[in-house]
DNA sequence: TAGACGTAGCGTCATGGGGC
DNA sequence: GCCCCATGACGCTACGTCTA
């Protein structure tokens, strides 16, 4: 998979939503500086909340392939295990049927 | 070969839970 | 109550495969 995260930064729904959801916010009652400044701050912030999102759904999303890999495996040991009780299980069967004949 | 379809990976938002 | 983190849900893009 040759996808990169700068290929596929463009455009997503959610992410005008939000942004205006915080202009909203910051309008109301303040000088033209104090604006521009809240702006600033408000946007700063932003993408740094957005970075760590980014990182942290990055990093949950390589825990839950471990995870599932983790399962996957667990379930061709223990397959594995069955086949072999089962292997057993006939061997003793047949033990049993000799030794009664 | 173009278009449909499935899959993987990504970024973002919403939300719940825990720590302060 | 606020902040931060983890994670589910959603939409999007890129890529591979199949089929008419």
């Amino acid at each position: 998979m040759a996808v990169t995260g700068d290929e596929t930064e463009t455009g997503s729904a959610g992410e005008l939503t939000g942004t205006s959801s915080i202009l909203t916010l910051a309008v109301p009652q303040t000088s033209t500086y104090s604006l521009k400044k809240t702006f600033e701050d408000v946007s700063q912030k932003r993408e740094h909340r957005l970075m760590k999102n980014r990182e942290a759904a990055r990093e949950c999303r390589r825990k839950k392939k471990e995870y599932v890999k983790c399962l996957e495996n667990r379930v061709a040991v223990l397959e594995n295990q069955n086949m072999t009780l089962i292997e057993e299980l006939r061997a003793m069967k047949d033990i049993y049927r000799h030794k009664i004949e």
